[in-house]
DNA sequence: CATGAATGAGTCTTCATTCAT
DNA sequence: CATGAATGAAGACTCATTCAT
């Protein structure tokens, strides 16, 4: 019974700074790449110390995940209270998201990957986030249909779907993978296409 | 002196035997949660036997995680010899990849998913294969608009980039994570909002 | 320069305190499974508190060992001192025994059962005590010698040791390990055959 | 999953070599204070090579403790059989024992701590062990009663537990703590006592 | 060729002890 | 005096790799 410290994390206290060392390693290697010596190294404590903050790797590397996890959801959610022009908001959404990943580069692998994570818990608490963030983005479409702004008779689902795609596989692989240099002028192009489609010819 | 059996792998080889079963294994869990006593076990035979054909279990797993995507890649790139139905022929990608997919489901993972892992040389590879996908679905769409098939005007790198991402959602995330049932309707609508957009109103 | 605060320990001081929870644990666990965490929680002082009154783990551990000890060996020394009766004196050194262990079942155990612990000299400590104790007892015997109470020509030494192991009996034995409610009919029925022993026909 | 190799104990075996290194070792100190290293090293194995044969420390300890309790219970267990001298048995048993603490010196520790040990499971163990011990020697003596051999009347638990405690705690207490020399002189004078007893006067 | 027993480097984790407050 | 956060030495255990048979 380690009797861990389980205070809140606090800017600048030494979970905090334990926390931040663990999500730079992770996001820059395997779990099972990472060591606690790699974690304590960073955060400039000893071996010990990470033990009195987080019971073991498995729960830092959880709450290494979370942390990540939410700042990355909440660049989405904060888009989803209503708004006129649906295509505005989309923009939006890119634009912050890609600066979301822009800033952090490597860390959003965590999200990307689709591996079955080894810890059950997390994998259900991934496949929960996904889903708010799917239901987000349909509602959002839906709301378009209803404002006369999407085109009526398409499936929601796929659009909500594809548009998510856009973000993390689109913008995150130049980015992440490519290292390709992503501006606005990319991101009015492909928001151009998702929005007209690439077909001559008027919809059917 | 472990002279590694550097023969060919021919089917029902032993050396073949060995790599079937690290497939299975690698695309059932994590680099690290696989032990080559787990692979010797599926496939059959010693620990030691395994060496005989592979120097070590990085290498080991390189050749599954090639083995794996050159499948994945072989189902695009036969769709990328000229036809007269760009649509048709998207249609036929997605139809065919889907296809791998479900035969396959965990597999294809490896390919979008798998960590730098420090295998240098395997990330260099995956990007490599992305930009040779990316290039054929560019040239796809160019050929598209030579023949008035595709608006013209579009940045056909996003355009490609968007298809891919298109596979990619269809993929990993519909059919093995969110374990959905995906079938020819899916892909028709799929393929619609990316033909026709979903905004309401005329291409600019 | 951590200066142990070595004065006596007196009753309700926060030494006693520390000593007191700290035989408690050492009574029910081993000396490996009692963490100073453990003892200083039980003590309701801090970690650092314990150091400022015992200068280690294995000195707070040989104090305990002690204090235990010593109320032992004073069950039996308090019967030493000349006695009419010899074998109401072996009564009631039985008796005595069994009371206190009664009240402190584990406390006991400290005496004949702690390994070497490589706490040399607290072996020898166990040794030396053992040795007082037999002798009490011979000396006992041979008083009866000469009171013409105990039978002549036996071997005293193994007389006062098989008398030791019989009280060891009562108290490790049936009280603490088997559980059994000992008392006065079970006194009086093995101080009996102690006495007379076993055998049908009269001493040789 | 570690694959525990597990054959028979035979002579000689790899199995058998690591095992009594971890007996010679477990008698010699505490369950904590022996480490797998130190064990391996006295068996002249890698350290790995422990956990080949015994799949945790804990199971190793078992199994040692198991090895060395079984000797010791056989060498009461060969002379419970029918016999037409019961105090001839006695002497036998005392014989036999003190001949096998001889040969083992600090092996009998084990079954000398009454601590309960911290694995519950051998804890059981010596207690239902203990019990067939008690039995036999209480079966022994009502075999007494009935040729008329032992003094009618004593309680033959009691007296059957007295007989125990001779041997393990007198003898062994001697022969392990005390390091006294014992032999043919000094059992036929316990025996003695505890045959007729120590009192001056015929039994009541 | 094939095998699997043997190995030890490398991990996580615990806990006595220190020391700044 | 009292505290408990910080520490790192030490120990159990895993597993890729070797090599004698």
């Amino acid at each position: 019974m380690p009797e861990v410290n389980d205070q809140k994390i606090t800017a600048g206290s030494k979970k905090e700074q334990i926390l931040l060392a663990a999500v730079e390693m992770f996001l820059d290697r395997d779990y099972y790449q990472v060591t606690i010596t790699d974690i304590a190294g960073r955060a400039e404590v000893g071996k010990g110390t990470v033990y009195e903050y987080f019971s073991s790797k498995e729960v830092l590397f959880k709450e290494s995940f979370s942390y990540c996890a939410e700042a990355y959801l909440q660049s989405f959610r904060k888009h989803f209270s209503g708004s006129s022009s649906i295509r505005g908001t989309m923009h939006d959404i890119i634009k912050t998201h890609l600066d979301l990943i822009k800033d952090n580069r490597k860390r959003l692998h965590l999200l990307f990957n689709e591996r079955p994570l080894s810890f059950q818990e997390l994998q259900a608490w991934v496949i929960e986030s996904r889903q708010e963030l799917l239901q987000g983005i349909v509602d959002l479409i839906e709301e378009g249909l209803e404002l006369e702004q999407i085109r009526p008779g398409i499936n929601v689902e796929m659009a909500g779907r594809l548009f998510l795609a856009l973000n993390y596989v689109v913008m995150g692989g130049m980015v992440v993978i490519d290292n390709v240099d992503v501006g606005e002028e990319q991101i009015t192009a492909l928001l151009d296409i998702y929005w007209h489609g690439i077909g001559n010819g008027p919809a059917s």
